[in-house]
DNA sequence: GATTGACCCGGGTGTAGCACCTAGGTTTTA
DNA sequence: TAAAACCTAGGTGCTACACCCGGGTCAATC
């Protein structure tokens, strides 16, 4: 049985890490009936490597709930997961197309801005480089 | 005088922005004696909409706050805005190269799964697609 | 005068994924 | 045996609101 931080070295993460997953249903630890501390399996060690890997592929902490969910009731998750996926790309790409705006529009102010001097309060405005964009 | 709904039509937004802003000091209405409406005045549809704008630019509310600040002690935010913009332009970059690196990874596992069945639980692996990603 | 519908209030919760904090228990070392 | 080092638990904070609740307010209609 391991502690939240030897858990946390095995698996390569923090022991906050550990007690949020714990927190939020992803892992369920035994407790010591003395100290009421979490012990952990040595198959959470897998789970919890396992989480890392989908998080890297973009599964929120949800959408590993419901692979677990899957799993557990004895169904193939590998079909919801591809589903979901799919699903996380898209957002990905929009993130990214607004991101990208963004980047745009601050290259850009910055750009105009170095041509202006700054403005001293005046009542008018608040900030001038702000109020000169679009 | 302005209520909340008739400010948040002016500047094209909702009354729970509103209530926001106010609620972190970044609106400081006045208060209807009597019923304890907020109160707000012309130059608050303006400030408002600067809020707006600023957002538009990758300005966050603390950021804004900050400005607002410089300007009301009577001194010119721009140089403060100057300096804000860089860090949110580099935190951005930052962001968006993650991004990229994550659709990277998404879309070959996508592609790379095309090819791979459907796994079936067998109390080894928890999602063998998830788990022949590197 | 009463009802109706639109508005307002404060305060609370939920969102994502932890990081950080505090108060206290345990283990190791001198 | 006492101090130092390390561990635990639960709670709060972060971003920018959206949404909900119970209840008060206001203008217009019947």
């Amino acid at each position: 049985m391991l502690t939240v931080s030897e858990l946390s070295k095995a698996a390569q993460t923090t022991a906050d890490t550990i007690r949020h997953y714990t927190r939020i249903g992803l892992l369920a630890p035994l407790r010591d009936p003395g100290n009421d501390y979490r012990l952990f399996s040595d198959t959470d060690i897998k789970r919890v490597k396992f989480i890392l890997r989908a998080k890297g592929l973009g599964f929120t902490l949800s959408d590993i709930k419901i692979i677990f969910k899957h799993s557990n009731d004895g169904q193939s998750p590998c079909p919801a997961v591809r589903d979901i996926i799919r699903q996380r790309i898209d957002e990905n790409r929009s993130r990214l197309a607004e991101l990208n705006a963004l980047q745009q529009r601050m290259d850009n102010a910055l750009d105009k801005w170095k041509s202006m001097p700054d403005g001293e309060p005046n009542g008018e405005a608040i900030c001038h480089l702000i109020e000169s964009i679009v």
